[in-house]
DNA sequence: GAGTAATCAAACTATAAGTACGATAAATGA
DNA sequence: TCATTTATCGTACTTATAGTTTGATTACTC
């Protein structure tokens, strides 16, 4: 078989696998999701998956990483939608609360928090994607506001990309967390409370 | 025996296996160490043990509801050894830095970071303290910059205190995370990092 | 000293990740 | 065509660890 033949068939494979798996750990959850449920789901033998994939959380993080890139697909549009600084500012806002709601799990990974060392093995490392075009991303935005003379002259565009990025992604996880006892005892629901966080926070960031 | 003594002999006995495993989890990591680890650290057979917990994964969460405790008595004292607003949230960013760093595994925990269901039985839910005394904490911290009229008259304090709690434990946590690429690309540590992020979002707090 | 409660040691169960290996089937290539 | 290589399969095995069971032992109480 042609080098080229037979690398198309890998990449096939392991999509298959990635496509069963990724079905499985939204359903059942990851924990949950055995390394024979995902054989059986994928239809390959065991072994075969082991084939493809060094481990349970290697096929983990590269689900990860698929969804990294559509995150950063998702932004990227929020960002060229619209000329104005504010605008884009919520549109990513917005767009970062959606893929929070829609993958939990995968958004909770992407944000760096700890892996699922289910694994005897040492952990796969993978090389941070997010970290790297993350934040060429939000580097772009933020020059964007800086052009238009919408943010404070006395913020420094480097340690502000991390800083926009840990401070939102810290509001939009607790934000999930905490919904029931925003909802309980400030009668307000996760949207309103997203929405003043983010108009406060906007403030650290712009001129007044 | 009354049932005066045998309370405090349970309370005892209970105090060592948590003193065990906070120094096997400490030294070795959650993960890595075993309920045989602590059984035989702590001098119990491991029976005994599973006749003070349920499992692992209640004796972890008993660890954390320890520091939470003393987490939220440093705060306490950062509060009130200043009349200043400024120097109060300045001295309580650092309060949470320094236990960050002391217990990174616990500070997340209490952060609320998604439980370690090694376990096979039903994750321990216990009722979230942090939630509420620290709430009131904050709450306090904020109602002092009110009166003083440090804080922006269109701040609505109620949602501000769960805003401040997930912005700057987003904004620390990451700053560990990402404390190479910060040294690295920016060529800052991380304490100045930390110190030009918490100056910024100050700003979407306060008056200017 | 009989009865009760706490503790123990050790074996056992269950679950799941990852491995080993021989069998089978399918593509390749002379 | 037939031999060789390669991918895949299935099954059984290994290992690790949480949690359970049991029956013995110790110690405390009345």
């Amino acid at each position: 078989m042609g080098a080229r033949k037979k690398e198309a068939l890998e990449q096939f494979n392991r999509d298959n696998i990635i496509t069963a798996a990724k079905e499985l750990f939204e359903t059942k959850g990851v924990e949950q999701t055995t390394m024979d449920d995902i054989a059986k789901y994928a239809d390959y033998s065991k072994s075969t998956i082991y084939v493809y994939f060094k481990s349970k959380e290697d096929i983990y993080n590269s689900i990860v990483e698929d969804y990294t890139d559509v995150l950063i697909g998702e932004l990227e549009v929020c960002i060229q939608e619209s000329t104005d600084f504010e605008d884009s500012y919520y549109k990513m806002c917005d767009c970062l609360v959606n893929f929070e709601e829609k993958y939990p799990k995968y958004y909770a990974s992407l944000m760096g928090e700890e892996k699922t060392t289910n694994s005897r093995k040492k952990p796969v490392l993978k090389d941070d994607k997010v970290g790297k075009e993350l934040n060429e991303l939000i580097k772009g935005f933020l020059e964007k506001g800086m052009a238009s003379r919408k943010i404070r002259a006395d913020i420094d565009i480097q340690p502000t990309v991390l800083y926009v990025w840990s401070a939102i992604s810290g509001i939009i996880q607790v934000a999930e967390r905490k919904k029931d006892e925003l909802d309980e005892s400030l009668n307000m629901n996760k949207r309103e409370y997203l929405r003043y966080s983010f108009r406060t926070f906007y403030e650290s960031l712009v001129r007044r």
